[in-house]
DNA sequence: GTCCAGGAGAGGC
DNA sequence: GCCTCTCATGGA
């Protein structure tokens, strides 16, 4: 029934609620259902090892779960006199970037703008449910993430009315112009890390922080920092004394700091910000 | 009831 | 270039 992967120092639970996915669902036997692109999978960890049912999902699961990769050489890369990373990645060493579909990303966190990580849980599984391929698992039902057709083909007001707000018209700009053609995710692939951002930052309502998400969730940019709300307060707090920091400043740390794998460190400190119990929410 | 969120774009200066 | 304002919603 169940294939098994090994996952050595990997934490199945944090990494897919870590801010990056917003789909997964618990059950009671502990496993986390969902979709990966268009195949409804059950993950479940057992120490060292993951569980993918079905057992066609290996692969698929593998890759999206970033297995494939040496974690150890991620976590040797970053700066060894930096005790407040060495703390967040201390907190939760088993978190994984993902590797997640494109369109899926991007249109996720495009959804993602001014709205807490419950809340684009929330969109996420509407628009599954309303507008996704519904797919089923013995019991387990889901729907896929919709595509760029069914979103372009859905309208603006049916997005707005699923809950996206002022996102709604920026979604449905980019399922237009992916389903009609005019731009195709895929070339992305090919670019630059640079050349990419750009690619990223033509679509209306992706900016730096998005087109970061993007690169560094869906077309594994490791180096890719998404500076949000609560990066910039760890930032400011734990690296810069508290004091403002211009962008322009904190970009260039950013760069320099953390190295090729900044996206991970980045992640880490994310995770820990959010949810550990010292977490700091201090504020004017 | 109040606060705030994995932001971005437009307009004013 | 750097502010400030607006956009929309519901979990905490």
């Amino acid at each position: 029934m169940a294939a098994t992967l090994h996952a050595p120092n990997f934490d199945l639970e944090a990494t897919l609620n870590s801010g990056q996915a917003f789909h997964w669902e618990p059950q009671a036997d502990g496993s986390f259902a969902g979709c990966i692109a268009d195949r409804l999978v059950a993950l479940r960890q057992r120490r060292d090892e993951v569980l993918v049912t079905p057992t066609e999902g290996l692969e698929t699961a593998r890759c999206y779960l970033r297995l494939d990769e040496n974690h150890d050489a991620v976590l040797r890369s970053f700066p060894a006199e930096d005790s407040v990373l060495a703390a967040a990645v201390a907190y939760c060493p088993g978190l994984r970037i993902l590797r997640q579909p494109l369109w899926e990303c991007l249109a996720t966190f495009l959804t993602s703008s001014m709205k807490q990580v419950a809340h684009i849980r929330q969109m996420s599984l509407r628009l599954r449910r309303e507008l996704g391929e519904p797919l089923r698992l013995g019991d387990i039902k889901a729907g896929a993430f919709p595509s760029p057709a069914a979103m372009a083909s859905a309208g603006e007001q049916r997005l707005r009315e699923l809950g996206l707000g002022y996102r709604a018209v920026f979604v449905h700009r980019a399922a237009a112009r992916l389903a009609s053609g005019e731009a195709r995710l895929e070339d992305g692939e090919a670019l630059d890390d640079a050349e990419l951002l750009e690619f990223l930052l033509r679509f209306d309502g992706v900016g730096e922080k998005i087109a970061n998400c993007v690169r560094l969730f869906a077309f594994g940019r490791l180096s890719a920092f998404p500076v949000d709300v609560w990066i910039e307060r760890v930032l400011r707090e734990r690296y810069f004394g508290g004091d403002e920091v211009p962008r322009k400043e904190l970009t260039s740390f950013l760069v320099h700091h953390f190295g090729d794998y900044g996206g991970y460190a980045q992640q880490y400190l994310f995770h820990h910000a959010r949810t550990s119990k010292g977490k700091s929410r201090s504020r004017p």
